[in-house]
DNA sequence: AATCAAAACTGACAAAAGTCATCTTTTTGT
DNA sequence: ACAAAAAGATGACTTTTGTCAGTTTTGATT
């Protein structure tokens, strides 16, 4: 499959408002701008894997890409699934290490390339744009603690249930009563986010559906019933 | 239990080159040393509180120190555990968030507090340092990453064993083919880094001990095959 | 429309790990 | 030095979850 490549003035990107680069001045956007480079990806392909070493960063205009590491034995745990306007790959940019994680296109994408030059150029001039990239990788870090406090000490049906509710807050689009997790997951990807055998989050699924908590609507999920599912999840005592 | 002030010169800190401010100005350094204070805590006393907001940095100059996060049920995951020479309670700090863990003294330790203005203003003043910062809030990232592939694919003997050979690493005062890990953790401490009941801990450690992995010696653990504990770690093949 | 491959699903079973109860040893405070 | 409390250890049992083997359904391709 080739590369395809497109373009976007960054000034006029619709995912500007969510994204770290809000807020740059004109020169500065400018200057992203005029090094970027950007490509449609299909299902499927790689923007980056483990064990590489980054050149740039990437930023998210389209689609949905998983973020994943494969352990020994091959299995996917799934770190973070990222989102038009998300930044990928800049832990590794910015501590100067190899990717630890392999990124794949779980929904046709289109992503912009910065490269490292340019983008440490913007980061080193402008205090408040790096003020605001650390203030948004400490708080991912703290998300990151409280999945290992939850990874640590929760039961898989509890951690599919709190996935399940994390997912509709990122990727919810809002119904009456209900809301449409609007992201197309495998059984098996969505086994990687909760970390636990296929087997099991089809089991439980089916569980959910029974109970009435979920439905299936085609290759996505509908949260019927978000209180229900958070006393799953164990996060409501009531 | 009152608390105990001392004082120390950072120009003079033994753990000065471990830190995070090794590098950094004679001018800068004062002024972080002259707002800083210094207080010594016994074993069990807490530094800083789940949900509460942060004021300023803690710098670790003697002890050890574990950062947590309770569950409903009231068990602990340790995240962290901070030595001499590490930064306490920045993640928070630079996300400007609530805290999001507990800090308590598992070892009796001499902790400098940097009030936030005081360390925001060498930090914006200081773009080394802030570049500084922010490799290795990232490495730290990464850190977890791996942890939380661990936690989601190994068994709980495979993370004990991990982990006692990270200990080790971080901790390991090397003997003559061995190494002894210089932290006096409770098995209900070990329990809480791996992730598992303290029973479970006790039984494993008892097999790696059976097996000629380790051996103990008082509270503390003396690592005697480490490559054989890579083995059960699943580090590596052979 | 037929064929193939991948994904979804189901059941049976085994292994891993948690829980609870109890006992022993060590540590701590007076 | 002693009592009380905490930590460590062990056994029995249950629950959870993973694995494997097989079937059904879905989707893509020719």
């Amino acid at each position: 499959m080739a590369k395809v490549e497109f373009n976007i003035a960054c000034s006029l990107c619709e995912h500007l408002k969510d994204s770290l680069f809000n807020g740059l001045s004109p020169e500065d956007l400018s200057r992203i701008n005029n090094h970027k480079t950007c490509v449609q990806y299909k299902k499927g392909q790689n923007i980056f894997y483990e064990g590489t070493r980054p050149t740039g960063l990437y930023c998210m205009n389209a689609g949905k890409v998983k973020v994943f590491k494969n352990n020994v034995q091959g299995k996917e745990f799934i770190i973070y699934i990222a989102k038009p306007g998300d930044f990928l790959g800049y832990r590794a940019l910015l501590s100067e290490e190899f990717y630890q994680a392999t990124a794949t296109v779980l929904e046709d994408a289109k992503i912009c390339f910065i490269p490292k030059e340019n983008f440490f150029e913007v980061l080193q001039k402008n205090p408040t744009f790096m003020k605001r990239v650390v203030k948004a990788v400490c708080h991912e870090m703290g998300v990151m603690e409280e999945k290992l406090a939850e990874l640590a000490h929760k039961s898989v049906r509890e951690r599919l249930a709190a996935n399940l509710l994390m997912l509709k807050e990122t990727y919810g689009m809002e119904g009456e009563g209900s809301s449409l997790i609007d992201l197309a997951l495998s059984r098996e990807d969505l086994a990687s986010i909760v970390g636990t055998a296929t087997e099991t989050v089809i089991r439980l699924l089916s569980d959910f559906k029974s109970d009435g908590l979920i439905a299936f609507e085609g290759k996505k999920i509908r949260v019927l019933d978000a209180r229900k599912l958070a006393k799953q999840a164990d996060l409501i005592v009531a």
